[in-house]
DNA sequence: AAAAATATGTAGACCGATCTATTGAGAAAA
DNA sequence: TTTTCTCAATAGATCGGTCTACATATTTTT
């Protein structure tokens, strides 16, 4: 794989990105990621052989592991376990809010489409919030939370649902209110 | 409109709901209503001038009506706000493993597929959540519970990460781990 | 070092399928 | 008879995917 490959590769892969995080997976039509990217369509099918999905999955992995890098980030910076969330949560909200509320959970969108009709993305996702989950989960048991298990899947779904409500009301009220709840579960 | 007309859009509405629940917006094509309401393409533009969009947004009140509903009778079932919220994640996860892991909540697919390009549709969802999460800040409030607001925010954006992760993860586990915090929680 | 051969990408025309929407004739109900 | 509603044919756009020709590197051969 020369240079102008893996750039045009790379383009591709941060096109169905964006796109597929404000639209999920019927948001990212091949013609608007080429168009975003400035790639013909024959490059598409000689980087991604197979199809749509295959560029789906990759750049659903992408999103994940920074989303991972983000979450090990604060999990080190933090003093304990709740100013981590609490930074998680301003961080998520800034990004949600600046981005005119069209960036939430770049895999919430595709998991729900999906999950009914394509095992294979919906395996990736799965996965995805599994290492999130587990990176969480690992804070807290550094901490020497009782029930770090059950607390890690209790924020993830937190978390999950004040993107969810902030994006869809466009207010980060949700957050705000999220992050009191957070600290009284802590 | 006459009593043949109520059953064929009752029954239009069934199908799209269903549709939407399982795929989203565009999960629910068109000639699958169709099919699966066993109506011509001619009578949904009779009974939904307005065409697609009309079809979901009504759609998605009725089940929006479903689930307040729903909330409400175990509201005024349920000896308190714990117990209340632990029945209504008890009927959910049955409701989503029976149904195959298909239906899990039936508006937040859409959501989030519209929410960054479809103004209308955002607003009829959003109006959905406000719905719900008014109908739990009045038993919160009832029960004397401080901060009945920050509290119906936080379980609903539970409620709605358990569904997102149940269904992706095809396992119960995540409301067991959820209902567990909640009852922390309150 | 020059030339030939091979691998790596680019480029867009084109295909069948599917999508939402429109239309108008005619059947059913009031 | 007039309104209500059904029914299928069709339109036009867009979808993901395939194909072949072409350009640019990289390597091999002479």
């Amino acid at each position: 794989m020369g240079e102008k490959g893996t750039q045009t590769r790379v383009r591709m892969l941060g096109a169905a990105q964006g796109l597929i995080e404000s639209g999920g997976y019927h948001g990212a039509g091949l013609n608007q990621v080429l168009a975003a990217s400035g790639a013909p369509r024959g490059s598409l099918y000689f980087h991604f052989p197979s199809g749509k999905d295959q560029l789906v999955a990759e750049a659903l992995e992408r999103a994940g592991q920074e989303i991972s890098a983000l979450v090990r980030d604060l999990a080190d910076a933090g003093p304990d376990t709740a100013a981590v969330v609490g930074s998680l949560l301003d961080v998520l909200a800034d990004r949600l809010e600046t981005s005119g509320w069209s960036k939430g959970c770049p895999v919430a969108t595709v998991a729900l489409e999906v999950s009914a009709s394509n095992e294979t993305l919906r395996q990736v996702c799965a996965e995805v919030y599994r290492s999130w989950e587990s990176a969480l989960e690992g804070r807290l048991a550094a901490d020497g939370h009782p029930a770090p298990q059950d607390t890690a899947t209790a924020i993830l779904a937190l978390v999950e649902g004040a993107l969810l409500l902030a994006r869809v009301q466009r207010s980060r009220e949700p957050f705000a209110r999220v992050a009191r709840a957070v600290a009284a579960l802590l």
